[in-house]
DNA sequence: TAGCCGAGGAGCGACGCATG
DNA sequence: CATGCGTCGCTCCTCGGCTA
């Protein structure tokens, strides 16, 4: 396997002898086998996604994201351990689960404590009609723009004493309909309140006009529970394929995972920021934290091993993880992932 | 008068490459 | 709640001018 497309592959840790290695970061946490183990799940996932999204590309004839889709391949494949934690390099691209999940956590650590003190939060889908995939780069645009022209024109208003101020936070999710082959791009909001989300769709509606836009496709619901809903949220602007969800029972075996219509979404939505504030900052955090940086001596380097599924020890047969992929999981990847252009 | 637009500087955040 | 950091595009904020 093309493991050495990085001449510097060595996992984000540098200078290295036999004696000491320097690490950077906090790391994260392994005494604890599950976190190994999801990890390890996750990695699996990801690394079967990025290979069904190079082969994808490969027939699109889209050159140009293939690098980013190795980068995601080789996210995480030398790690190295010292003193109960994990130390490795991300890719931070969308399309990776270990780093998206990073990012989620980030997000929702930041967000959380501004959103829980809005007087009654909202949740609110604005939906348009689907569209097929010729147009998806200009309908994404076309979203994007929709949002930031209303967002103007409500912030002015306010301006000039004539209506409320606007603020929430809003992600952009696409789904893709495998039967008509059609892509609806949307986005969800948090919003403080009923009438913020009522102006809102209002605007909306406007501007999309009857044609493109329905007033019973657009939601704007009290959130019961501001942490769910955000993490809902949130979610949805990181989640680019749907990880399967291996509690559902019933539903795995009709899932399939379309990388050609992953990739055309990844592609239209390039350059976009995909989860987004507006109205409002996030107060000001004083304290800047030092990035760690320590020298030891004690450590155990690891590669991951594909056909293992799992990080082998470079000097013994060790695994790190043990982690076995269930059985509904591995059908999944082996046989559900559909990479016919779409 | 309401809505639209652009300028323009500061700052922020998403993204993704690279290496102390 | 896991690398660091540069880049780029966006938001925020405000003013002022234009048009229907």
């Amino acid at each position: 396997m093309d493991d050495e497309i990085y001449t510097l592959a060595q996992s984000g840790t540098k200078n290295y002898t036999e004696h000491s290695i320097i690490l950077i970061g906090k790391g994260s946490d392994i005494t604890n086998n599950k976190t190994a183990k999801s990890k390890a799940q996750k990695k699996i996932i990801t690394q079967t996604m990025a290979l069904s999204l190079v082969d994808v590309s490969k027939e699109n004839r889209v050159y140009e994201c293939r690098q980013s889709y190795w980068n995601t391949y080789h996210c995480q494949n030398r790690i190295t351990t010292s003193d109960g934690k994990i130390y490795g390099r991300y890719c931070k691209n969308r399309i990776c689960t270990i780093c998206s999940n990073i990012r989620k956590a980030e997000l929702i650590n930041k967000y959380y404590p501004v959103i829980k003190t809005w007087e009654d939060p909202h949740f609110v889908t604005l939906t348009a009609k689907a569209c097929s995939k010729r147009v998806l780069k200009r309908r994404i645009d076309k979203t994007i723009e929709a949002f930031k022209i209303i967002n103007q024109r409500l912030r002015k208003r306010h301006q000039r004493g004539k209506g409320i101020k606007i603020m929430g936070i809003r992600s952009l999710e696409c789904n893709y309909n495998p039967v008509k082959k059609t892509y609806n791009p949307h986005f969800h909001l948090i919003v403080p309140n009923k009438e913020t989300g009522e102006a809102i769709v209002e605007e909306w509606l406007n501007l999309w006009t009857y044609k493109y836009a329905r007033k019973y496709a657009q939601k704007n619901e009290r959130c019961y529970s501001v942490e769910s809903t955000l993490i809902e949220v949130i979610k949805y602007g990181s989640k680019i394929f749907t990880e399967p969800d291996l509690k559902q029972k019933s539903k795995g075996l009709g899932t399939k995972i379309y990388a050609g219509a992953l990739h055309n979404i990844l592609n239209a939505m390039k350059g976009h920021r995909i989860f987004d504030r507006f109205g409002f900052n996030l107060p000001k955090t004083s304290e800047t934290s030092l990035s760690k940086v320590q020298t030891v001596i004690d450590f155990d380097k690891w590669v991951y091993i594909p056909k293992l599924r799992d990080w082998r020890n470079v000097n013994s047969d060790e695994v790190l993880s043990k982690y076995v992929a269930p059985p509904k999981l591995q059908y999944l990847l082996e046989q559900c992932i559909d990479k016919e252009a779409c």
